[in-house]
DNA sequence: TCCGCGCATTCCGTTCACCGAAACGGGGGG
DNA sequence: CCCCCCGTTTCGGTGAACGGAATGCGCGGA
């Protein structure tokens, strides 16, 4: 948001942005310092807030994001949308592999993850639903960026890379070479670029114009599994998705 | 939203209200009408929340919830907050039966689905992750009724109770004894009260001070299981939910 | 072809919703 | 007692927000 004058707008989304996974709850003077906002603006705003329900406030008097604004948001088709068309695809993987199944969308230069699948054993990754990362390390943002428009590649290989692990791709060069490989395999691996203990093998996801819209990842523990092995599992859920997402009447 | 004058946060969060999944997508027009605000107005407004990316605009000029929104409200607890910590029991639900699992909280007086899994074959249920739905006749609905506040429960039978099928439990005197029976035997059956070829049994899951905040069930085809015998299973996936959110440092 | 309709975008004079500094009261700690 | 932080309220000033009107575009029907 701009500086100096801002729109009432501008200073709802800031308050709605302050919340984070690291500060999932805050008190009125943390909620208006985070949002740049005074006290009193806070204070009026957030009442309207918890009024309607995209805030909560505890009896601790805490503030939290609140169910209802979940409940309008759930409707973003690139959310739960998605994640809906493809949950049995993702549930199939899960079931034959009981590994972590990831589900993601580019927005930007970053991915989103809209659904993750993990049993109790499947190896910790760091990645959290509606949470963002980075294109360049893990199976999936390595697909989506792959296939993102040429612009967006060159931008996000003219930034800074950053490394993991020590084995994570930050050579723009050997980048460029990975993401055509990708493009020609179908399928793209991570492995030990985002944890050293983790292996990642990701296919694209296709719209209703055939354009890749998500990627679908299998996380293993490395030293498990052949890549080779895991991608015509993954692939064919991407496959079963993209199916689904293929133009109909009141397709999506 | 009062009427006459109206503040511009409670316009956005008209704007925002004004998307259902029976129009997941709005022209300008159709959201300012819905919305109930001047057409210029709208058009100020969407332009900041496609700006911030609470809204998405499309090549066809139409307006959708925007992935980011989706980001922000991921963290609300009772929603995918509340999810993460159930997922792993929830997984372990649908795999041993291959049945539709799903997950509510109570909002007021309806509930609110936050998670549902459900294989290709499973019968098809009339809920949507992030939809409501009444208390009084799905599984899950009862158990959150039954363990409601006295004034809620005694609110939600004053109203008039739809009868969503000749098997649903429209009669105030019937359902306090349902809710009753339900409180006693820790779980809760509805069969055919939603749909007539649905039976489901739910479970309360207990926050951290030992209150129910959520419940969770098993919708299986009707005539096909007996409730008793999943009973077991609902109950257990329940107690492990509440387990894992029962106090402990940074608990839920 | 012309006309009517609906749509989206922009303009502009008016006004009231919004603002934040300040005040107030409460709680906790030294 | 003083100090600090918090949350809530007050109030005069003002500019952000408003919507009717105008404009231009596209579409469908006569």
């Amino acid at each position: 948001m701009g500086e100096g004058a801002r729109s009432v707008t501008a200073k709802v989304l800031a308050m709605l942005e302050a919340f984070t996974p690291a500060t999932p709850d805050l008190s009125l003077s943390e909620l208006a310092r985070r949002a740049g906002v005074s006290l009193p603006t806070a204070h009026r705003r957030a009442a309207e807030l918890v009024a309607w329900g995209a805030l909560e406030r505890g009896a601790d008097g805490r503030y939290r994001i609140g169910l209802r604004l979940w409940e309008v948001a759930a409707l973003a088709p690139r959310g739960l949308g998605l994640r809906d068309v493809a949950m049995p695809f993702l549930e199939d993987l899960y079931e034959v592999t009981h590994e972590n199944v990831q589900l993601a969308v580019r927005e930007g230069l970053e991915l989103v993850f809209v659904e993750r699948i993990a049993g109790r054993h499947a190896v910790p990754v760091l990645t959290r639903v509606g949470g963002r990362f980075a294109l360049h390390a893990t199976g999936v943002g390595l697909v989506l960026l792959a296939h993102a428009p040429v612009e967006v590649q060159e931008q996000a290989l003219a930034a800074p890379l950053h490394a993991y692990t020590p084995k994570t791709i930050t050579d723009p060069d050997r980048l460029r070479e990975l993401l055509a490989a990708v493009r020609r395999n179908g399928y793209a691996v991570s492995d030990g670029q985002v944890t050293l203990d983790a292996l990642s093998v990701a296919a694209p996801i296709r719209g209703a114009d055939a354009a890749v819209v998500a990627a679908v990842s299998l996380v293993v523990r490395a030293d498990t599994a052949e890549p080779i092995a895991l991608a015509p599992l993954v692939q064919a859920a991407a496959r079963g998705i993209s199916r689904m997402l293929a133009p109909r009447p009141g397709g999506w």
